[in-house]
DNA sequence: TTGTTAGTTAGCAAGACTTGCAAATTAGGA
DNA sequence: TCCTAATTTGCAAGTCTTGCTAACTAACAA
């Protein structure tokens, strides 16, 4: 996603209007890796801005992911994620603490036998298992799990 | 996921109980490829068996699923679809009738320098485009879409 | 065939995540 | 400073799923 300032002056072109709350998400999404949910972004805008509606952090985020601003993530825990690296990349998400990291891979997956005939337009690749942190954890004290930071009960 | 039959006699192992409800649904799980949601087979199951719940539904897919027997797919369109087939294989979306198809890839996609340490037990691949029927059909009739099958507003 | 009981089902309420709607605000130009 | 279209809010409502519990029944013994 382009930087607060870009997008300022993107939205000045398009007639859309710089208010706090959205200068406030971008300056929150710009370089985050985190993939947060609207949830998590809300909590963190709110520190800052008591009383921003969970409603515009909605609307906001649908509005940046249609102008192509953000990626949408979806990893089945129940909220979307929303990711501004717009660079082609993949997901790991960790079955222990829930984290979810941006990862590349060495080649893209192709449909075997390709008589299917499907027109294949966009391909998405997500790694389950334990990220470098959660291993290692598991490792130091066998039999405990690293607690849960991201977790979610879905 | 097994034979009707076969799972009657797990279950008897398990002291689960062979319902009807539960025989239903067996056969209607069994060879089904189109990745149906809880709603969908309660609709076909209520046809069979007027009355059943969409509870008993999600009760019997979710200790099925459980046992190993099914396997949860996500693809992001709000609910999640249960696919019978336990063997490796990945699925193809079409974005415009929204039918979710399994296909097999060449290779198993990796997460590009290993340096990154993470542990991975499953990938998940998913391809996004237009299925051979729909690709066919914006042929045929530039213009026009084919109906939804699937469809979700989500 | 009947009785017993642990396992099941059916309903309904409730929870999580989103979105639609309408009234109250406000950014930004005149 | 004034105006107006764009925004923000709060709340209701919708979708998918699960928790809870009373009523029911498959499975087995007598």
């Amino acid at each position: 996603m382009h930087s607060p300032t870009e997008l300022a002056q993107i939205f000045r072109e398009k007639q859309l209007k710089l208010t706090p709350q959205r200068q406030l998400l971008f300056g929150l999404l710009h370089g985050n890796n985190a993939h947060p949910s609207a949830e998590n972004l809300f909590e963190v805008a709110s520190k800052q801005m008591p009383g921003i509606s969970l409603r515009t952090v909605y609307q906001t985020l649908g509005e940046l992911a249609e102008m192509g601003e953000l990626q949408l993530v979806d990893v089945g825990d129940g909220a979307k994620r929303f990711d501004p690296n717009m660079g082609e990349h993949h997901h790991f998400v960790c079955e222990s603490c829930g984290s979810i990291h941006d990862v590349e891979i060495s080649s893209t997956p192709k449909i075997r036998g390709e008589g299917a005939g499907y027109e294949v337009n966009e391909v998405g690749v997500v790694f389950h298992g334990k990220c470098t942190r959660c291993s290692a954890a598991i490792k130091r004290s066998p039999g405990h799990q690293a607690k849960k930071q991201v977790a979610k009960t879905k």
